[in-house]
RNA sequence: GGGGGCGUAGCUCAAUGGUAGAGCAACGGGCUUUUAACCCGUAGGUUCUGAGUUCGAGUCUCAGCGCCCUCACCA
């Protein structure tokens, strides 16, 4: 590469040049504001046939994302955020002016001000009479080619590196007006999710990200450090415990979304930093946060897409109320032959082998971490449709209440979408003294060498003491939802800055 | 963490172990209604990094870095 002291190319090498050039003229390559009357999308619906020649005159900014020259005149396309317009620069239409036109770039930003006609191929132009130049672009964006046919859209070459996508996720917006889609739309979902909770009386809280005890999920934490206090700090892996101290404070229906961290392993669906909405109501069980989801989900679906199924993968999810109700135990046995409450441990693995898992793998399992495998393999993968599995053993839910009809059971559901989970909820254990000897167990657990069991929050229990109401508790991935209804394979797809690795 | 794949021009990609190429972008010229504009010409490379094998490595070997897929864990 032919580059230059600081190690640009000679493709940035040039648009230097054109800046000077332009500085050399007076005129400035970064400019301070600019007011438009219309956005490219208005400035299309403002011109009507019978205008001819010269519709309204209109000024329009945004970034040049086309550029073809032909000698004394140049067409090009400027994007803004409402779509694109067309731009015709004449020679003898600016004058002097056109010094400027001859230094632009693709992807510098300008301002233009004209009459819109319709070309002769059809499309409606602004003709450009004054021109200012907003921004020089110095790099040239990783832009590919883009062809409207009548079958569709075609692209030729352009941004596709999915490291580069994450990582220069500017540039990807800048490219692909389908990215920033996806955002517009996740912003429209999580307004919906607020609207929705805020019209039912919960009042949104702000809860510590750092905290000096992490809790309320199975999860090993970050731990940062204090200077002053010179004590050890960790990001919350859940807002759970601080919420429902204020159910005990008497705040009645709280909810918060914000982000949680779990120093874990990333995936497909796994970010070590991922948006969790969670949302908690006085004198409700389970049975009412589900009504709640129901409404919530299918709600935001139909906001998000007006109507209320999806096709993913060649499926139809169907998001219309109400949506099946399956037992967990009852769905574990449908497909294993086995009552998780009867069955020992010996059948449940041998059952395990039969369906495909690694004999060596299966012997390690037992308790809960068994009845997880058993949900997992005969269960969960196979729901594809908005589904609650309902009623947990015991084992597998130490924070929800026992079931009122099966002391095995507790009360709790999970919404699974094509496989995974997208809420989990409970009606909340408010017994301090069971609280107590859960958090007895748990550092057991951990003094066994469970890096994910939760610590003794004795806060949390004096908390109880003072007699937390009924409550039915929910929680719901955000990230997850935007997945499901922008139709995403990959969480990093619906966060704008997903988690890397370290430049080198 | 295990397994598999990938890394070449600004972008998208080629190249039997034998002179690193193309399209687009860039630069110069031409063209006053084009739209993947077009025509003529020019320039552009630490083939991710470092060792090794070889007369010779983009290609083969090893190590490292990064990304993707997949399995495990978790939402």
């Amino acid at each position: 590469m032919n580059t230059d002291p600081e190690g640009r190319g000679y493709v940035e090498a040039a648009r230097r040049a054109n800046r000077e050039a332009l500085e050399a003229m007076g005129v400035a390559p970064f400019g301070y504001r600019f007011r438009r009357t219309h956005f490219a999308e208005d400035a299309l619906n403002a011109y009507q046939d019978t205008m001819g020649d010269r519709g309204p005159e209109v000024t329009v900014a945004g970034r040049l994302v086309s550029w073809r020259s032909t000698g004394k005149t140049t067409f090009g396309h400027l994007e803004d955020r409402s779509g694109r317009v067309q731009l015709y620069f004449r020679r003898d239409t600016l004058g002097d002016a056109f010094q400027v036109v001859e230094h632009l770039d693709l992807d510098d930003h300008i301002g233009v001000t004209g009459p819109l006609f319709r070309t002769r191929t059809g499309e409606v132009t602004v003709r450009v009479e004054q021109l200012e130049l907003l921004a020089k672009s110095l790099k040239p964006l990783p832009r590919g080619k883009v062809q409207q046919a009548e079958d569709g859209v075609h692209h030729f070459g352009g941004l596709t590196d999915p490291e580069t996508r994450y990582r220069q996720r500017y540039a990807d917006l800048a490219v692909h007006p389908e990215t920033r889609e996806v955002f517009v739309l996740r912003a429209r979902l999580i307004r919906f999710l607020r609207r929705f909770l805020d019209d039912r009386g919960f009042l949104e809280v702000e809860t510590p990200i750092l905290q000096p005890l992490y809790g309320g999920a199975s999860a090993r934490p970050f731990v940062t450090h204090h200077n002053a206090l010179d004590m050890p700090l960790y990001l919350r892996i859940a807002d759970e415990l601080y919420l429902k101290r204020l159910i005990v404070g008497g705040l009645e229906r709280v909810y918060e979304i914000g982000h949680d961290f779990r120093n874990e392993g990333m995936d497909r669906t796994h970010n070590p930093e991922f948006t969790m909405l969670e949302c908690y109501q006085a004198y409700a069980d389970y049975t009412d946060m589900m009504d709640l989801v129901e409404a919530m989900v299918s709600g935001a679906v139909e906001e998000c897409t007006g109507g209320l199924t999806l096709e993913r993968h060649g499926v139809t999810l169907d998001f219309t109320p109400p949506w099946p109700r399956v037992s967990f135990v009852a769905g574990v046995e449908a497909q294993s032959g086995l009552d998780v409450r009867t069955a020992s441990e010996v059948e449940m693995r041998e059952r395990l082998i039969e369906a495909g898992v690694d004999r060596e793998e299966a012997e390690t399992y037992a308790g809960g971490k068994l009845l997880d495998e058993m949900f997992k393999r005969f269960l969960e993968h196979r729901v594809v449709q908005p589904t609650f599995v309902i009623d947990y053993p015991k084992a597998l839910s130490p924070l929800a209440k026992v079931h009122r009809q099966d002391p095995a059971l507790t009360e709790r559901f999970e919404l699974l979408i094509q496989g995974r989970e997208l809420a989990n909820a409970f009606s909340e254990l408010n017994d301090p003294d069971d609280q107590r000897s859960r958090f007895e167990e748990q550092r057991q657990q951990q003094v066994a060498g469970d890096e994910e069991a939760q610590p003794y929050d004795q806060d949390y229990v004096r908390a109880l003491e003072y007699g937390m109401p009924p409550t039915g508790g929910m929680g719901l991935g955000v990230d997850r939802l935007v997945m499901v209804i922008a139709g995403l394979d990959s969480i990093r797809d619906a966060i704008l800055f997903p988690a890397m690795r370290k430049e080198s």
